[in-house]
DNA sequence: CGATAATAGTTTCATCTGAAACCATCTGCA
DNA sequence: TGCAGATGGTTTCAGATGAAACTATTATCG
C-alpha cells in the first residue's frame, strides 16, 4: 500500500498500469468465450452435441469422411479432442467409423444419415449466430473484420515461440 | 471475389457447406486459444502464476486494492475462478486479504509488494505479447480492429438469448 | 426484536481437459 | 527377415472447471 500510493505517471496505462479491458489477448478470450458459450449452450439444448462434436460434423459435412488425423490438421483441435469427439458421435450414431484395410491404424470416419440431418439442421443455426454478431456490419466492415482477423492470427503463431527457434512435437 | 457477384453462384460454401474456418465464432475461439496459450505458458514459466491470477494482478495493480466481487465485475471472471485465484496468490505471498470489519462478509484483496514486484515485470512482458500480436498494424488499422472487436462484444451480449427475454442469475 | 431474504465468498462434486504413457500397426533399413 | 523407429489413435492420470450447495454475515421488514 505504501508504493502503490505514488503514481508517478499521468495517464492511467501510460508508464506502468496495463488496463486489462484494453488488453487484446485478453478481449480476444473474453470475446471468444462469450461466443463460445452461447453457441455451445445452443447446440447443447438442440442436438445434444459440444462444440467438439460439432466440429468433426463440421469437417465431414464440408468436405467428406476423413481420418482423425485429417480431422485434426483442419479443426484445430487435439489428437485427444478429436478421439473423444468422435466416440460421443459414433455413441450417438451420427457418424461411422471403418477401419482402413490397406492401414489398419487407421479409420476413416464418415457421416451417417442421422449426422447428416443434423448437420443440415445445424448449419443454418450456426450461420443466423453468424449473422446475429455480425448484424450492423456493413459488407466492407465485414471483409476488413476478417481480414484483420487472419492477420492476427498468422501474428499470433510469432507468440508460441519468439525467441526460441521452433522445434519439438506440435502434440 | 467475383464469383461472389453472382448471387446463385455455386460456391462451396453456397448451399449448405459451412467450410469451418471462416466460421467467426470458430476464428475468434481458435485464435483467442492460440493467444491464450502462448501467454499462459510465458506467465507459468517466468512468474509462475496462471491467467486468472494474472487478470487479478492486472486489475488490483491497474486501481488498487478490491473486493472479490468487484474482481469479478472487472475481470469476466465467474467468483469461483476470482475465489481460487485469490487462494493462490495469498498462498504465493503476492496479495494480502484484510476482512472489511463494517461488512465482515467482504474482504479488500491488496497486492503485496511481492505482487506489485511481480506486477510490474510482467506488464512490460504482456504488452510485448500485444506488440508482438500487432506488428505490421498500422495505427489505423489498429483503431478499426479496437472498434470493431468492441462491436462485436457488445453484439455477442445479443447471442445469449435472443429468444429468451432475460432473466435469472448471472452466477 | 426475530424471521426471512439477500449478499460475499468458499467448498463440493461431477465433469472436462490435456500431457504423457500407452497399444497397435506400419516403415525403413541392416 | 527382424528390429528400431515412426505413426495413428486411445487410455490414464492429475489437475482445471463450473454449477450448485453451503457457510457466514448483513439487510429488510412484519
Amino acid at each position: 500500500m505504501d508504493a502503490a500510493t505514488r503514481p508517478d505517471a499521468p495517464s492511467p496505462e501510460a508508464a506502468d498500469g496495463l488496463v486489462l479491458d484494453r488488453f487484446l489477448p485478453y478481449r480476444l478470450a473474453v470475446l471468444a468465450n462469450t461466443v463460445s458459450r452461447a453457441i455451445a449452450r445452443l447446440y447443447a439444448d438442440r442436438f445434444g452435441i459440444t462444440i467438439p462434436e460439432w466440429r468433426v460434423l463440421a469437417i465431414l459435412g464440408d468436405s467428406g469422411p476423413a481420418t482423425s488425423t485429417e480431422i485434426r490438421d483442419r479443426s484445430a483441435m487435439d489428437k485427444v479432442q478429436v478421439s473423444r469427439a468422435i466416440q460421443r458421435l459414433l455413441a450417438a450414431r451420427l457418424v461411422s467409423r471403418r477401419t482402413d484395410p490397406a492401414d489398419r491404424r487407421r479409420a476413416t470416419i464418415a457421416m451417417s444419415p442421422e449426422g447428416a440431418a443434423v448437420y443440415r439442421e445445424v448449419v443454418p443455426l450456426a450461420r443466423s449466430r453468424e449473422a446475429i454478431l455480425l448484424d450492423g456490419f456493413t459488407a466492407e466492415e465485414r471483409r476488413l473484420l476478417d481480414r484483420l482477423l487472419d492477420r492476427l492470427g498468422e501474428r499470433a503463431g510469432a507468440l508460441a515461440g519468439p525467441d526460441d527457434g521452433r522445434g519439438g512435437d506440435v502434440d
